[in-house]
RNA sequence: GCUGCGAUCGUCCAGUGGUUAGGACUCAAGACUGUGGCUCUUGAAACCCGGGUUCAAUUCCCGGUCGCGGCC
């Protein structure tokens, strides 16, 4: 068994255990740092294994361009090449769908991409997305998947649910590096009957994971929450859920509370470094002039090297000069303060007091800034 | 003392005889979610002073003040 959520907590759908992989167990709920080129921007592999970071999620597609298959087979795989030896997730590239820089277009064969160091015009089959990633030699893979822009109609949410199961399967079938889990992606929006459609359906093709996709992309909090919890209700219990995409303390609370047990997101790093800072009470902007002269740790409950030894008035000052070790300090900060977080979440599931632990963070947790 | 050049948002620069005077930086507010790394959106903010020409002057002319340079 590959996933065991042997901790149940006992009024909210919170779970938590392990996810066994070819590289070790990662403990559940966990959130994923994202290392698209196979770096955390300004953050280094030895800091991600300091504060806890068990695996992480690279993406095939973008270390298919560059550096290329070869360079990674040759280095021993993506763990050498990168020095990491726990847990490593890789994307198909089903993402950059939606992004105008790469897509080219799309059609039930797959999605035509330009490479963007070569200008090359390429095809990603959901056969060639497994391939890459069969390949590279992650710890767990990711079906390609059609994600739909935010705002499309039904109609056309439909249509990417059907092509996203279209593809499932043969990526199923294509599938052949066994050290490697697969998962299977759910689109739908926020419409939950094609959800329900879209679990269904994966659950036929048997995964060994169910990621929720197609969120984070300008819907509004609550209506992805409520729909979140309707996926995973329809979920097996034995299966893990990763929702794809989503990273925000808040987000990252609440989900676990709905039954999530992996998450990854951009968001962190990137908010660092436009000058944001997550804390217990708040996200905060640090490029404000009311920081100038406030020498208080960033966040009075946190414990990574740059609470201890810089205040938010050096790092106001850092933004304000644009030294790049201002993003450096708010990126490790933000990550340390998540996995921190999750870590709690996980402690209070297994003492069985996540629902006040949940409720106390969401009390204190405000969007106003301090 | 004489002479040349210049004077426009907080700063650095455009520009114009006719009330939307433009940009960059700064400042202020917001955004960012399966990452193209100093990002994106929005907002605030200025024609040195006095006179003259003109229907109309920030713009042209004269003088003053200030700054920079040259000459004595």
């Amino acid at each position: 068994m590959n996933f065991n959520p042997f901790f149940q907590d006992s009024k909210t759908s919170a779970r938590s255990g392990f996810l066994k992989t070819a590289h070790g167990r990662v403990q559940t709920p966990f959130f994923m740092p994202v290392e698209t080129k196979a770096a955390a921007k300004f953050v280094s592999q030895e800091e991600l294994d300091k504060m806890g970071v068990e695996c992480f999620i690279s993406n095939a597609l973008l270390l298919h361009f560059k550096p290329g298959l070869e360079i990674v087979k040759k280095a021993g795989g993506l763990h050498k090449f990168l020095n990491w030896e726990k847990s490593i997730f890789t994307d198909s590239g089903g993402f950059q769908v939606i992004d105008e820089h790469f897509l080219l277009r799309i059609n039930d064969a797959g999605a035509e991409f330009r490479d963007p160091f070569s200008g090359k015009r390429e095809c990603i089959t959901p056969e060639k997305a497994i391939a890459i990633q069969n390949s590279l030699g992650a710890d767990v893979i990711m079906c390609l998947d059609d994600q739909p822009h935010f705002g499309r109609s039904k109609d056309s949410i439909a249509q990417a649910v059907k092509r996203t199961l279209l593809w499932a399967e043969k990526c199923k079938k294509a599938h052949s590096n066994k050290r490697q889990q697969l998962f299977g992606i759910c689109q739908g929006g926020l419409h939950s009957d094609l959800r329900k459609k879209s679990i269904e359906g994966l659950l036929k093709i048997d995964f060994d994971g169910i990621a929720i996709g197609g969120f984070g992309i300008g819907e509004e909090n609550a209506q992805m929450m409520k729909v979140v919890e309707k996926c995973v209700s329809l979920i097996p219990e034995e299966k893990p859920v990763y929702l794809m995409g989503i990273g925000s303390p808040k987000e990252l609370v609440e989900g676990i509370s709905a039954g999530v047990d992996v998450f990854d997101s951009c968001f962190p790093t990137r908010v660092g470094r436009h000058g944001m800072v997550f804390t217990r009470k708040g996200a905060l902007r640090l490029e404000k002039a009311q920081f100038a002269k406030d020498f208080k740790q960033l966040d009075a409950d946190c414990d990574c090297f740059v609470c201890r030894n810089y205040s938010r008035a050096y790092i106001h000052h850092l933004f304000k000069l644009k030294e790049p070790s201002g993003m450096r300090y708010l990126s490790h900060h933000n990550l340390h303060f998540l996995q921190r977080l999750v870590q709690e979440a996980r402690q209070n599931i297994k003492e069985n007091s996540f629902l006040k632990f949940r409720n106390q963070f969401l009390k204190n947790y405000s969007k106003k800034l301090l």
